[in-house]
DNA sequence: TATGAATGAGGTTTCATTCAT
DNA sequence: CATGAATGAAACCTCATTCAT
């Protein structure tokens, strides 16, 4: 239920930046340097920061040449991508909750633990991500755009409870999707990644904020 | 019930971040000089953000000569504190609403479009210090410690409305205010500062959700 | 017998660079400020050394205006000349040891002790003008033409005592009394400051060497 | 017989301030870079004195960019170490004068020549060692340490000169050694360097006054 | 394809000196 | 006389990027 990362998304959506740019190594050899260099900026950015990794620090990580780098990237952007390229698959959590099917407190439960699950095993790039969002206004739109998308298809969902007589119907539903959605990401960010409380407490209260703030009525 | 911005703050919690390395001018030249230093700087920030902007660009953009800025601060960090500083009387909004003190709805109201008010008069100033605190841990702790105070202090009015038996019970007192606080000042981001909703849809869709969300019975 | 000091200097002899050019206060109070950066520039060059010495330190040091600094001197180096001019009292120590007139041996261990103990006396000062005779080709001069006085006098002792058969004819008594004054001057430096032995002990040591040197035949 | 030059040293001591932190190049071209910006910079420090040289004026002596200067040093003092050190082949005269071994007044006098003509080829050196001795901590400290392991050889040397009766007895031999070095390097700076006198001459006096000092008897 | 030395524009910072008050 | 704010030239240093090997 939160909007970062990318769990359950439509295979259809163009979730990155554009990678069309960047150069493919076309050899066995240059696969494994480029993954070594993708490898070594995810290492370096998480310890220096996106803004304190200088470029050359990448290369010098994965063992090879400055000039190297360039082979494949022309700027700490565009590894930046391939760092959230890579990191994708990690974060596509496998068994993704379709819960009982129709439960819908279940769903939200299972969502947002789901959520809060693929957080934290990212914590430190969803970090990452935040902070070059507020730099690079690429990535901000990228950003934008993605909890777009998750708004939409939770607003969808909301309007469809609503409909069905299970939520309270004098909510905007798009915006109260971004609103829930946004609280979730946030406590993640806030509470979970500080190590402040457990999952456990924090799905607990995202998810009765969420049905409260629904007036979700039980589907008994 | 936000966070980022002081409201109805305590007066003797400090706000900001160490502001005693500053010299101060002895002269009324001097403060001009300074006051005049400190208004270029958010001018400068607003504009190119806190990394785009140069030092050099301040003393620039006050008419005055680079070694000026050093006579007053040492760092872009130290500068921008002074501004923080700068911008808290316009901040504290004077009638802070106690509202028609005991509707506890009409509070929440209140309280959150007087947040979403004073975050918009300063959006540009509170993008900054987000950037800010993703780069900078001292600005990172200042925004934390801020946080914690409202946090506690909504946690106090959740749990004093469950003593009351107008709120959930079950809630936690100190998680919940962490998360309807952040959902706040995080929809103020998203989306009144890209205007994609008016004002007062916003502070209808959070106060319902802050009610709903603790089950406010209203008190009739 | 060393050659920094002046210690038993001729009176006619200009030891210190121009000082011509300095501005004389033309009030008591002017002479007062006068004074106290000048002895506010001894305390700043004694404890950060000539070039570690921002001009801007001394008036601080002496509670007065930058500009203060101007209304008396131009440079550093100027202010510097007047440390050492307003130092030579206490370097000329008051009792100068003509001893009992004539016994040569007697003579050259008093004027080494005389000349140690001003140099201790004033020992930071002394290093000062090494440092600075280094660095300012004026000062280098300075103390070339002092050093020259001293040889030059010490040189005409030798010969007087070569002529009455009392010292080894074969000694160059210029070159002899620059190396034997050298050799005083340079163990103060290495020996006596960072006091790693007595004076005693030096003064004998360099008085025999002195002695021996000069293959002195005791006047019995 | 002097302290500054590293004649006939032993192999085990360290006779440079650190050299740990300079990165050394890892190819031919990048080693005759390094070389090149060394010899630039023993250049423009003859040229131009520790103090009065500027970073910049080395790479630019060196034709290269200044980048490149701090691809292989970080400070103005750590390429000076560097000098010193491509210096040392240069003083390590080849033929150490052993003389004919026993008559201590042909080796002291062969010393005392080899010192002062290995101080001649390198005064300007000789001179910016003085400099920056005064200047900076590190470096003084390393001249204290060399001239310290010189002294002690000769007092050593002195101490059996003693024990064999053929030097006078009532001398302390660290104090005299360390006398009659730092008169050699003294007079060296002193007189050779401003050619005031021939080599011969100085060469004459100095081992004079050691030999008349110690009361040398000549084994005859 | 890989290397890593070389580049140099662009920023930061200091401090001697001036000058209006 | 005294003040101290203001000046700005001049040095410092970094790091993204190129290119010969």
């Amino acid at each position: 239920m939160g909007e970062d990362l990318l769990t359950d998304r439509p295979d259809d959506i163009p979730l990155l930046a554009d990678t069309s740019g960047m150069k493919q190594p076309s050899t066995a050899r240059g696969a494994r340097t480029r993954a070594a260099l993708v490898a070594a900026a995810r290492r370096v950015f998480e310890r220096d920061g996106f803004l304190g990794a200088r470029i050359t620090d990448i290369p010098a990580e994965a063992n090879c040449a400055t000039g190297t780098f360039y082979k494949y990237f022309s700027s700490k952007e565009e590894i930046f991508t391939a760092v959230l390229e890579a990191a994708q698959d990690d974060m596509l959590h496998p068994g993704m909750p379709h819960a009982d099917g129709d439960d819908p407190i279940a769903v939200i439960e299972a969502s947002n633990r789901a959520y809060l699950v693929a957080f934290l095993r990212n914590a430190k790039l969803m970090e990452l991500m935040q902070q070059v969002a507020l730099i690079d206004p690429k990535f901000r739109e990228l950003r934008r755009r993605r909890g777009a998308i998750f708004a939409e298809r939770n607003a969808r969902r909301i309007a469809e409870l609503q409909e069905r007589g299970l939520a309270d119907p004098t909510l905007d539903p798009l915006l109260t999707s971004m609103a829930l959605s946004g609280m979730v990401s946030r406590i993640a960010m806030d509470v979970l990644v500080p190590q402040l409380r457990e999952l456990d407490e924090v799905v607990e209260v995202v998810t009765k904020l969420w049905v409260n703030g629904l007036k979700l009525t039980p589907t008994s």
